[in-house]
DNA sequence: CAAAATTTGACCAAAACTGACCTTGACTTT
DNA sequence: AAAGTCAAGGTCAGTTTTGGTCAAATTTTG
């Protein structure tokens, strides 16, 4: 079995073990107990525990230091979930209005957070963007922050 | 738990006790009851209560000394605009993460709110964009979605 | 075999913590 | 007053404790 494997597997099992869906572990320790370099740590984090795959992973450096992976619940945004995966590579901006307006009127995101995420996505924002490739970008920024919204759903 | 969170926790807590927002401390007393070195109680002050974050601290030496800690609240409204003004033409994401943390310190946003401002404009979320214009792009995108915040702090 | 994933280690950055030495202010003594 | 004493708090550079990055080396996969 592969180290990483391992590695990802204890992450797992600690964030079975956790109500919260939380796991925190000292990237040093970590390493130590597993046997593996301690950036083997991250490098695990990074290909396995991104948000993509829905997870939010924080850290804190100097004493105390810490790295807490947060494990996003799907019940609690299931339909936050089904939207980010109803978003392909591309996204226009009527479409992102509409699945805005959606959120709110099925009362998903409060008013202001819908107008939130409308102002990251709309076109005077992205003005920078090259035409071209604004739908993308677009697409890409709208699914950040419906994960960040369905991991501090699930925190609360 | 480290001993600047001790710290930080006695003083939020004497603020929280007091009506005016105010706590009185003795430097030397309170790194005594503690047990810490006192230098540690300033870097605690500098660190967790500084003017961006919604602090003031004002202190006297000599006999009779003291370290006077306050709470400031600005309305939302002007914190907000200041913060807006504040940005220019572009922004790095390690200022953006401490504006946006500071907004979410002194309580301007929640952290909900703050998290979706961070995932708008996180290095992760701008990867497609090319590293030289994505300063500049992450000003825009966080002033729009700012003066959104003002709009709605209006209407409430 | 070529590409992708994994593994490692040297070097970096940040946060916390400490202690020696400095400055200020109130009070006391001349 | 002026000078001396002592009781605070202030500074800052250095140390320690963590985690982060990156690119090279190695292994696995297709």
């Amino acid at each position: 079995m592969r180290i990483s494997d391992i590695i990802s597997e204890t992450i797992r099992e600690m964030l079975e073990a956790s109500a919260a869906g939380t796991a925190e572990i000292r990237r040093n320790e970590l390493a130590l107990l597993i046997g593996c370099v301690p950036s083997q740590i991250n490098y695990v984090l990074e290909s396995r525990f991104t948000p993509e795959q829905g997870y939010v992973v924080e850290s804190r450096r100097g004493g105390g230091g810490y790295i807490r992976i947060t494990r996003v619940q799907m019940d609690k945004g299931s339909a936050l979930m089904h939207l980010i995966n109803s978003i392909g590579a591309e996204l226009d901006s009527t479409a992102a209005r509409v699945n805005i307006a959606n959120l709110f009127y099925q009362r998903i995101v409060s008013e202001e957070t819908a107008r939130l995420l409308s102002a990251a996505v709309a076109n005077n924002t992205l003005r920078e963007i090259p035409p071209a490739s604004r739908a993308a970008f677009r697409a890409n920024i709208l699914k950040n922050m419906l994960i960040t919204l369905m991991n501090s759903a699930e925190r609360s």
